[in-house]
DNA sequence: GCCATTTATATTGCGCGCAATCTATTTGTG
DNA sequence: CACAAATAGATTGCGCGCAATATAAATGGC
């Protein structure tokens, strides 16, 4: 039974979460896996969407709708390469640069309430992430 | 940045865990929220559905189409409790409740796959736990 | 250089997950 | 008893998340 209790703790703790950022992210007009990919292009962009996708573990599936989305919301812009004509490189907008400042006060808000000190959810952090690359890796056998 | 981190750790992990149990509940015609939901009833059942609901933190919106579609594969049974007529009591059929010996390869597995030690899940679970009830409670305000 | 293979993205279909809304009961208050 | 409020569940709409499939461009072996 250990496993399924596991499991379904990190399920309703992703689901508990989401529902405190909701309030926090409408207001900058996001969705979290919307936010998630804002994240990622902060942090770097002018990117294809499979870099995107390995960073967030998400496809192509997933993804061409969200930056569709993030694109009519002018966030960001999709232009083929021109040295890879398969590759769609996803751009932020002024706009989408400017979000990053609005968004500054999110993190502050997750953290209080959290109700953790940075200590325990370091740790947290750190076994989860060992967790999930065990069960990538799992999959790939 | 720590809050963002760690929701993105639990967020990646909850994929990870449903890429993991895939495989093992196509094997038994079920998705992960529904082999949820037959936990719950493997427990207990004859119960309304917002018995089900509180327990796994989902709502009507969420359990009303599932258990549609465990009733049409012939798992559980809806019926109108006759003391309160607002109330839909959820039981199991013979089938839902063979299904169980069926899903008993599921946790060891899931155990396998995670490649930690009993104690090491046992405190990760007990971790995430105290965070979504914080979380929650945090919601709540 | 040709052609099979690989790679990047798009599309379709299905099942959540949740907000918002609706209906039908039940409960609580006077 | 009447009637407002609360409660249980159903419905609608939208955005993931992913499998399966399709398309088009690039690559690699011969």
């Amino acid at each position: 039974m250990l496993g399924n209790q596991l499991c379904f703790a990190v399920y309703s703790t992703a689901h508990a979460f989401n529902r405190v950022y909701k309030p926090l992210l409408d207001r900058l007009g996001l969705t979290y896996p919307q936010y998630l990919v804002m994240l990622a292009l902060w942090e770097r962009d002018g990117v294809p969407i499979k870099d995107i996708g390995e960073r967030l573990f998400l496809d192509s599936g997933t993804l061409t709708p969200l930056l569709k989305r993030l694109e009519t919301a002018h966030l960001i812009k999709r232009t083929r390469s021109r040295e890879d004509e398969r590759q769609v490189l996803v751009a932020l907008t002024s706009q989408g640069q400017a979000l990053k400042e609005k968004a500054r006060g999110v993190p502050p808000a997750i953290l209080a309430a959290s109700g953790c000190s940075i200590g325990e959810l370091t740790a947290l952090k750190k076994n989860l992430i060992a967790l999930r690359d065990q069960l990538n890796a799992a999959v790939g056998e």
